[in-house]
DNA sequence: CAAGAACCGTACCGTACGGTACTTGAGGAG
DNA sequence: CTCCTCAAGTACCGTACGGTACGGTTCTTG
């Protein structure tokens, strides 16, 4: 498919490859990020994107193959970092768990409105209409997956402690994610100011949490 | 800002406005929705319009001013039709309301999962970041707003009624749309397929409406 | 029928973008 | 010092799009 200047051993898939980055190629992700959070799609061009970054647009080609693959590594590289950022779970006592899933819910929320992750997903769904773009499914892999893998775990924890009671842990999440988002995440998509939709945030969290042990909790 | 070939009185706002279009624009519209639709915002030129409506690019420009204005115009247009769309309303009794609420449910998932309103959404989150764009305050206004004020007419209803009980309907409705859409809409404008997200509907708005009784609904 | 407006189809223009090629310069190995 | 590799910077190419101009045709109106 090119010449065979590229010396890697040619395996499953093209170019980058999950973490196999060097630092020169982060920081171009790093700048293309900055751009794309600054100017939305229309902005993330290849010349700026080079001139951004201090770099040639030939080298973006080389390492990235096109502009495609180019955005497909940013939204790999903004995902290996969001899975760090989860923080520990916390099953010691009922009440400790209650309070780990208010500040699951806060976490949740800031993910969700972050600009970084709100230009990411505004992309794919720009492009979701493509259904060859493989960037709908690299996003939710990436970071849906993520925290409702993670969700689904100390779920199932927490039931087999009788903190919680239910059935499917997967629908229980899901429940306690719409309690959660609701409408907030669709709307910051759409450009809704973050104050004007999340005025006072922890609190309603904390709502949130109370509606869901309302269907899920244990009487004591 | 243009020569006076346009005979209009000049009101406050530009071009077409409300709901003032000829048949031979509804179809122009009508045409160019179909076309986003098919092929998302990349298919959406001015030239495929034209030609996909037989209509020339004169006269798109004359009467929607730019593409900007045409996409607007699609806006508007297509939320003028979802205000008819949400079935009349049933308060006469405490069974018939909660039947009512279901059915609510899932018109408002066949809407959200629809592909007209799926591809013109999908379009204003990806011109979102743009902040000089109106295409998200529009959508939220002709779609989601419709839908909100109609179901907060109700639920206050409801509460009246003594069927429910609830403090802020505002809050209440929110978390209503929560429990039935938790994270299907943003799935769905990845690109995600329909069957996967959606399968047992009908089920899946009962179990919704059974936990927003547990939360919000009197004891017999 | 005649005059005018509306409008279709097409050709055209400028620009901006994705992608490629080429030149220059900096470091590393022999 | 010399050769080689890598990458920055720039120039370049083809294309596609937004927007405009114009000739020809249909429809309305008096």
């Amino acid at each position: 498919m090119q010449s065979a200047s590229v010396s890697e051993p040619q395996g499953m898939s093209e170019f980058v490859r999950d973490e196999d980055l060097t630092p020169r190629q982060q920081e171009v992700l790093e700048s293309a990020l900055a751009l794309l959070v600054e100017g939305g799609e229309k902005a993330l061009t290849t010349a700026k994107i080079a001139s951004a970054s201090n770099c040639s647009k030939e080298s973006l080609y080389k390492w990235f193959g096109d502009r495609d693959g180019l955005i497909s590594a940013m939204m790999a590289f903004q995902g290996s970092k969001v899975g760090a950022a989860v923080g520990q779970e916390e099953l010691g006592s009922a009440k400790a768990f209650k309070d780990y899933l208010v500040r699951f819910a806060c976490e949740l929320l800031s993910v969700l409105a972050g600009e970084t992750s709100l230009a990411l997903n505004r992309l794919a769904i720009g492009q979701a209409s493509n259904d060859a773009s493989p960037l709908g499914p690299l996003l939710i892999e990436n970071g849906r997956g993520v925290i409702e893998a993670k969700a689904v775990g100390f779920l199932r924890s927490a039931e087999q402690k009788n903190y919680l009671t239910f059935a499917d842990s997967r629908q229980t999440y899901h429940v306690l994610y719409g309690l959660i988002v609701r409408d907030i995440h669709v709307r910051l998509l759409l450009g809704e100011r973050r104050e004007f939709v999340m005025k006072n945030f922890e609190r309603d969290a904390q709502i949130a949490i109370a509606q869901f042990y309302q269907l899920y909790g244990v009487e004591e």
